[in-house]
DNA sequence: ACCATCGGTTCGTTCATTGAACCAAGAGGT
DNA sequence: ACCTCTTGGTTCAATGAACGAACCGATGGT
């Protein structure tokens, strides 16, 4: 989708990469699927993105393979988007994104990755430096860190103050009306 | 530049890191460069990006420190964008990428990635599967694949059909070698 | 004097993003 | 039956970014 009417000129594979997740929000889009989101309401809320572009990139994610639709309820008809292999696989590079700019552009640390085996932090690409291997994606936790806010005004940012596996699906708190919250 | 508007509201290195190179052709202009890229007018004819957008990329770039914009001349006053240490840290992202797009997408290799002691091709994550060590980005050759279309019309993709050492400036046809120029 | 090159800027058109409003299919309560 | 809420969207006018062609200015060559 990514405006292949230029970049297709480029002999690449990076620009061809380009092509399918260099959209704005894009990227943004499949790390949120990789952390556990997966519900339509859930993207919009966490990323605060336009509701006519991410359906465009849903729907952009789903045709190209990176994402899966399908249905979790029928009751009313709900579906959830699911990331695939070929999602997952964008890992790697979203990894070193988060590398780069937390080195380059972070005063502080928002989150870790850890080893969900030893606990080890990971180290640059992606790797468990104490066990030695590449980890998968699924045996990854996301930790909060001390520079995070401790309140974020929405539900998965709220679930993300708690370890979470990645991958796993995330639950939120959906709390219609009102219950006990808030000591100020 | 990247729409901070939004992205900010995100705290997350990925987020900040694509609010530096996240716009459109952004990515394409550091591989460029780390290819050793550095006039204006063969980032014009390499990519085929208009030049307005091309000018406010490089000056984007070099106001985050991603460039070094310097004299090379100055009998005609001429400057080069030369990537510097933090445009090189992006290395391990563009080869993420580069690695998914041609599993996922390429049908043909196109270029490949070599040690330039060993002559061994880089594994995923930039590191020689022979030396056991993470290759530093200035001794990686990049050689050209059999996909690649053998008479390109643009001077940079010609230069490019031959081996060429990353990070050392390209030379092309018509232009001079910039002699005086040496890394630190 | 004339033309070419390099590195841009300017400008009108086209395309994408934004944010607000609207829509529709259940589900649940009364 | 009726009203209202939730979820998951679509539509639309306004804004902003990208595109491509034209123009500009400094310099060098003939």
């Amino acid at each position: 989708m990514a405006l292949g009417k230029d970049y297709a000129t480029q002999e690449c594979s990076i620009a061809r990469a380009l092509e399918v997740v260099g959209e704005r929000w894009t990227l943004l889009v499949v790390r949120d699927a990789i952390y556990g989101v997966r519900r339509y309401n859930d993207f919009l809320v966490h990323l605060g993105i336009p509701r006519a572009v991410l359906s465009a990139r849903l729907k952009a994610l789903t045709e190209e393979g990176i994402l899966d639709r399908r249905r979790y309820q029928e009751s009313p008809p709900r579906d959830e988007y699911v990331v695939t292999e070929r999602g997952i696989a964008l890992w790697p590079a979203l990894r070193a994104l988060a590398v780069w700019g937390r080195e380059h552009f972070m005063d502080r640390q928002l989150r870790a990755f850890r080893h969900v085996d030893c606990g080890t932090e990971l180290g640059p690409y992606g790797e468990c430096p104490a066990c030695g291997t590449v980890v998968p994606v699924g045996d990854v936790v996301l930790v909060p860190g001390p520079g995070l806010d401790p309140e974020p005004a929405d539900p998965v940012s709220r679930a993300l103050l708690r370890p979470k596996r990645l991958l796993e699906p995330l639950v939120t708190e959906s709390a219609p009306t009102g219950e006990s919250v808030q000591p100020v």
